[in-house]
DNA sequence: TAAACATATGAACATGTATTCATATGTTGG
DNA sequence: CCAACATATGAATACATGTTCATATGTTTA
């Protein structure tokens, strides 16, 4: 089962356009606030705005895109918009990520 | 320390800027490829740019973002200069980000 | 040293994009 | 229906950025 965690170019060769788009849309801080909002649960389009402090407007955008790119789903309460994760794999995404980040630099002196 | 696969954004607040760094360096489809070709083991900058079949300027101007960035190493061998990927990290990240494109539209008649 | 090769760098250009503002659409309650 | 609220949309702008070209740096070999 050769599903360990090794990435097989030949096989994404197509669908590196797809990953990049993504990558693309979480490489924005503001969006990626809005997605780590939405990981945590469904929340309110004014909510996102008020804890990014940032317009509705704006944010309205980049859910959009989110919501294009299948990363955020949509779901309607009263008049309000309500926006979570499409699924797991995005929090797995960034918390591999994270640990990327965190990771002390191996070798400091080198440079 | 919970590390499960939960991300929390009250401990990423000051580290969203740095991830959303690495992932709009990894948003870029030419970018991407070079990640995937120095994933599978120590490349040459002439092997990249003949591989992507882009110019060594290129590549070596997306490398050097890459190595700043912490996601690639360099070695010199001779004239040479031979980039890997820095840790497994990115790999599980693409990996799972591979798994997220791939997934079939949960549902594809509600637009 | 000089020539040939490999990579790196800087400027310039063209394109993409995040943000703002104004306005439209949609929803609830009187 | 009308008003108030919540979200979405479109245009405009300011900024970032990917790519190319020319050139520089560095390395090996004759």
């Amino acid at each position: 089962m050769p599903g360990h965690h090794i990435v097989r170019p030949e096989a994404t060769e197509d669908t590196v356009g797809q990953l990049a788009d993504v990558f693309k849309l979480m490489g924005d801080a503001t969006r990626l606030r809005i997605i780590l909002s939405c990981i945590e649960g469904p929340i309110s389009v004014g909510d996102i705005a008020a804890r990014l402090d940032s317009s509705p407007s704006l944010v309205s955008h980049h859910l959009r895109l989110l919501k294009a790119a299948r990363l955020l789903r949509a779901e309607r309460r009263g008049k309000q918009m309500f926006y979570s994760a499409m699924d797991a794999h995005i929090a797995c995404v960034i918390d591999d990520m994270v640990a990327h980040v965190g990771e002390p630099t191996e070798s400091e002196e080198t440079d």
